[in-house]
RNA sequence: CGGAGCGUAGCGCAGCUUGGUUAGCGCGCCUGCUUUGGGAGCAGGAGGUCGCCAGUUCGAAUCUGGCCGCUCCGACCA
């Protein structure tokens, strides 16, 4: 197995190895487009089913919406079409014979599915319409980077309907926060949520709301986002209600998304040297098991190897034997840890006659003997201690990446250096931000919702007394 | 979209300057034997339209032009 170029060396290096040697995905013969590997899916699909159950929790319902729109229905809403159209691919024929109108391939489904909402609604009582689809999305990127932005990526988008502004507010604060919980617990993740500036926000939005995570080369990632959309789409594609006192009044709406860009901060946030670390709670396989023996020993090492396996099964760990011939175990030791396996447990001849295993821990690389009888309950104490001191080493490395300026000269001077977040005042100006993106090459990720922590300060740019403290960072 | 670099076996590369045997090497892969507590050893074997298209030439991996793709930096990006 070759080696993968150090973090220190060149991340992105680092993170095209790790991305390929792991087995996650590989560059397919589209341009700025991946084909996701077995591995690298069911990171996915962990995602994706934990993230479902936590939809679902708050009343979400999935359904499934066209991969084409028409050109017409793409086209209702100005200012998300002038977000999108750049980088929209069309359908333009059917075999040799022309379409009478062309099609999209849907960038986000907004429109098309907004059309449906019109037909679907007609009394206060079918509000909210909370839906949510799992799909992939094309958009045409001038610059890929494998998970992080490819031209076509996986996601899920919730769009619904509400009867008020403050109704449709409150969901799209939820998801935020559905958001924000999920990369926390389940990802270990430490992510800082906010609004984003008027300049940031999606195409078409009112507000967007964001979580934004902070990678392991100091530059910031927009994790997910959830959108306040105003009575915008709803004007332009007619989903009007009866309210109770007679009239007929157009719904509130929002949107929200995550994608497979989450798998890219993961690699990002938690990778090593040694490749992938991944949190307990999304590993496919949370222990793998590395029997040794010699050919004398083996059948009988195999045999407890599957007793172990059977038994960890058992207790819900996701439990996987390497009794692959043919590969030494050294080398197994090193293929795990690269494909980010939380805890090996190896089993030798020594350990039979004691009766116990060696633990090892992915995050720290400490060692331990474990006996037999109580294994399962070992190991699930430390899974769960694993994603504990993940979430907190990536909230060191995140603190220690933070700092805070008054003047453009020090934001300028860090995000040229050593990266991370900064924290300075902003007044609200598009024109300041604009100058300080100009001449720093650093964005605001958001305006962080706890108003107590970052507080008022003086603007960087004009020195305006008005401003408050907000992210700064170089974005992917 | 601009600047730079790269494209030869699954991966990493040599060969190209100065055109000319059957295009090599390491890793990986297949078979067999010996091995197995941190990336095993030996022996044998398979694997190539030299990114694509055109041109120059008796002859092109090699020279010329165009195109495509990937990587890095920048611009753009909800």
């Amino acid at each position: 197995m070759e080696e993968i170029t150090p973090q220190g060396e060149d991340f992105s290096r680092w993170y095209l190895d790790v991305v390929q040697k792991a087995q996650l995905a590989d560059y397919a013969p589209v341009r700025g487009c991946v084909a996701v590997r077995p591995y690298g899916f069911a990171i996915w699909e962990a995602m994706q089913s934990n993230l479902d159950e936590r939809f679902k929790a708050t009343g979400v319902e999935n359904a499934y919406f066209p991969l084409l729109i028409p050109e017409s229905i793409f086209k209702k809403e100005a200012e998300h079409i002038e977000g999108f159209a750049p980088e929209a691919p069309w359908v333009t024929h059917a075999g040799e014979e022309e379409l009478s109108e062309k099609l999209v391939i849907r960038p986000s489904s907004e429109t098309i599915i907004g059309t449906m909402f019109s037909r679907w609604i007609q009394s206060y009582r079918d509000l909210p319409m909370v839906l949510n689809q799992w799909c992939s999305v094309v958009r045409w990127e001038k610059a890929t980077y494998p998970f992080i932005r490819t031209s076509e990526f996986l996601w899920q988008e919730g769009h619904t309907c509400h009867r008020d502004e403050n109704d449709a507010r409150k969901r799209a604060r939820m998801m935020v926060g559905v958001y924000r919980d999920f990369l926390q617990e389940e990802l270990a993740v430490p992510v800082i949520d906010g609004i984003k500036s008027e300049r940031e926000k999606f195409a078409g939005a009112v507000d967007t709301f964001t979580v934004e995570a902070l990678m392991g080369d100091g530059r910031g990632l927009q994790a997910g986002t959830s959108h306040y959309l105003g009575d915008g789409f709803a004007r332009v594609m007619d989903i009007k209600f009866l309210d109770e006192d007679g009239e007929h009044k157009l719904v509130h709406q929002t949107s929200w998304g995550v994608s497979h860009r989450l798998i890219g901060a993961v690699i990002m946030v938690h990778g090593d040297d040694r490749g992938l670390r991944l949190p307990p709670k999304i590993a496919p396989k949370q222990a793998v098991i590395v029997p040794i023996y010699r050919q004398d020993s083996r059948s009988e090492v195999l045999q407890q190897a599957n007793r172990l396996q059977q038994e960890l099964a058992e207790a819900r760990i996701s439990v996987h034997l390497d009794d692959r011939e043919g590969y030494t175990p050294g080398w197994k030791f090193n293929d795990w840890e690269m494909r980010g396996v939380p805890i090996r447990l190896e089993l030798g001849p020594r350990d039979m006659e004691d009766e116990q295993v060696v633990l090892v821990r992915r995050d720290t690389g400490d060692k331990e003997s474990v006996s037999w009888s109580g294994l399962a309950q070992k190991t699930t104490d430390v899974l769960d201690d694993i994603s504990e001191n993940m979430f907190k080493q990536a909230l060191d490395f995140r603190e220690k990446n933070t700092r805070a300026v008054d003047e453009m000269s020090q934001l300028k001077e860090i995000i040229s250096g050593p990266r991370g977040y900064v924290l300075a005042g902003w007044c609200g100006d598009a024109g300041c931000e604009a100058q300080v993106k100009e001449k720093t090459g650093a964005t605001i990720q958001c305006i962080p919702f706890d108003e107590a922590k970052y507080s008022e300060q003086a603007c960087l740019c004009c020195g305006s007394e008005s401003g408050r403290t907000v992210v700064f960072a170089r974005p992917y």
